[in-house]
DNA sequence: CACCTCCAGTTTACCGGTAAACTCGGCGTG
DNA sequence: CACGCCGAGTTTACCGGTAAACTGGAGGTG
């Protein structure tokens, strides 16, 4: 039952019937009616979208990448507000949203290589992926529309567009608020570096290595606003957390409070959220104790207890923004986007006297 | 630059570069790499998927349709664990995942509709959504398979698959585990009979105009189980609470305890979640003063705080069986997957005097 | 040595639409 | 009354692939 069929069945041309569906006003009412009832009785479930899109090439939808498994991806607050942020923008312009599967394991980068290739979109969103993720290859060799979110950055003029925040200037601003309210001894909690859940003390060949720019330009950022209060980057613990799960930033912390330490930078608010998880498990008053901030602000932030001194960044409108810049041709990407410092009840003066 | 320059440039036939990319086996791996080669060299981006999908009759995706809009679904812990089964089922076939935005206004179904018409997929899973729910019309129009989830049940064997849990028994249970712990006075919580943000009491005439059918079951499981230990129907308090967020809940739960109940039986983990915030606000003790189930088991539910009684629905593996019957031919819909009382901490015998 | 088989490609026939250019009768206008 | 224009359809030319059937030469077989 094709397009034909019912244009055979009534007589009319193909192009006819193909118009009743796409261009109303380009036949008259009484004839597009009698064809849409005709299709119907015909059980013609209307134009084949496929071949619509082939012929028309375009095919209304967005495909987005990310650097995790799907189903990990989904659990991340901060990934998931983005992508609210993606599916609102892309709802009023009617745009598919096409979740591509990424890659968990070496093997499975074939599989994403394949499913990237394939995917039915006008356009790509990669969000925070590291820079040789194999979907991120395939999209660019797409030679479609793409835009990268967070990181990578581009290299050259031919890998797209790029949008991102502040992270350096967020992170700076967290680590002065924490000297400002006299700490010296400060840890730093990154979710990872590298792929993979490593986890443990990261000394500075560790942080050279890493290669995901968004935990180097906040661990950066927190270096640069110690360094600025006197402190060397050289005698601040930095604690990676596998894959940065609450439960992993526990152990750190433990090993963070042993070392003396009475503020805490965590790199994401799960990481902050799991250091108060711990902290109140071991007794240890936040912020009477201990100071925490995050970086993200999810909504989870305003709500822990105390509620969480974080670094804002526009998580949904970054998604919002990330569309209309792949959509809207002409679109001028933003420097990058601004951070906050919010402080809520986590963080207060340095505690008298070493606990 | 389409497949057939590359043939032209090489001089051989355009089949012959498809199937230098589709079925290596059928030419030399030494004029394979030629063509491949030739490919990168002409910046050609590989095969059309549009095309491809178009002569294959198969694009690789599948749809998701949801009942609420998008950003919102994302927000659901039990919609997110179900897409996350989806997701994981979906990747090892390499099947894309194409979200469909849903209507919140009535303005916005000719959008859900135009999308879901226009969506590049091969089949549909449709997750608890309303029986009048325009993309679910529009998906079964298409003509591909179709699966829905929860809820409607289809009326017809024109209306596609179904999965479903066995939320009737799962209420009665959680009922029973009240009335055997001593429970009389037990308050009913419901996230929502019909679309929008209703709340408040819901009498009997509330109740039986409700639209969606999961939430029936629960309320029919709960009313039997109380019912069997003599509470007459009429008799229990039931609260809606528009959408279903913790907030919601939080209102509901003071009337219900200024009625004097000492159990209430949530619908959602996330009601139950509101449940325990407010009583914790209140200085109720739980499971002392008041009892507290839930209905879901979503991983939150083992966190709370005491750890929440519930009802354990397989949410993941819903979505992995959902794109097994839509993918694998033949295979057989099970009847309702089983749902079991898990019994935590909120729940505890009836308090010896009445608060 | 004639014949069959198999490999490596080629020919041909779609897949199901969209869009630009073209036709044709009726109507308002100078 | 001739002319240009407009609305309502039609013609024609793609969109960029895939797959089944076919060809021709090399190598194996009786």
């Amino acid at each position: 039952m094709t397009l034909r069929d019912v244009a055979k069945t009534l007589g009319v041309s193909h192009t006819t019937v193909s118009n009743a569906y796409n261009r109303p006003q380009k036949l008259s009412d009484q004839l597009r009616q009698r064809i849409l009832d005709t299709a119907r009785e015909l059980g013609y479930p209307g134009p084949d979208p496929l071949a619509a899109g082939l012929a028309r090439r375009q095919v209304g939808a967005l495909g987005v990448l990310f650097d995790e498994d799907l189903a990990y991806a989904l659990t991340d607050p901060a990934a998931l507000l983005f992508l609210q942020g993606v599916a609102g923008a892309g709802r009023s312009s009617a745009l598919g949203l096409s979740l591509l599967p990424a890659p968990r394991s070496d093997e499975d980068a074939a599989l994403t290589e394949e499913a990237v290739r394939t995917a039915l979109v006008d356009g790509f969103v990669v969000y925070s992926v590291r820079g040789d993720h194999p979907g991120l290859l395939a999209a660019r060799r797409r030679g479609i529309p793409l835009i990268v979110v967070d990181e990578p950055e581009p290299a050259g003029p031919g890998d797209g567009m790029f949008l991102g925040v502040d992270d350096h200037g967020g992170a700076y601003a967290a680590a002065r608020h924490l000297t400002g309210l006299g700490h010296r001894r400060i840890g730093i909690l990154v979710d990872r570096f590298t792929p993979g859940d490593r986890h443990g003390a990261a000394g500075p060949e560790r942080q050279a290595a890493a290669s995901y720019q968004v935990a180097r330009q906040r661990l950066a950022g927190y270096l640069a606003g110690l360094a600025d209060a006197g402190i060397p980057a050289g005698s601040v613990p930095v604690w990676e957390c596998g894959g940065g799960t609450p439960e992993h930033a526990g152990a750190a912390t433990q090993e963070l409070l042993a070392d003396g330490v009475t503020g805490i930078l965590a790199m994401t608010d799960e990481l902050a959220r799991g250091v108060l998880h711990t902290a109140a498990g071991l007794r240890v008053d936040v912020p009477g104790e201990l100071s925490v901030v995050g970086f993200d602000d999810i909504p989870e932030a305003a709500r822990t207890q105390p509620p969480l001194t974080t670094v804002r960044q526009p998580l949904r409108d970054k998604g919002v923004l990330a569309v209309e810049l792949l959509t809207r041709p002409g679109t001028q990407a933003p420097p990058r986007l601004p951070t906050h410092l919010i402080v809520r009840g986590t963080t207060g003066p340095q505690p008298a006297s070493p606990s």
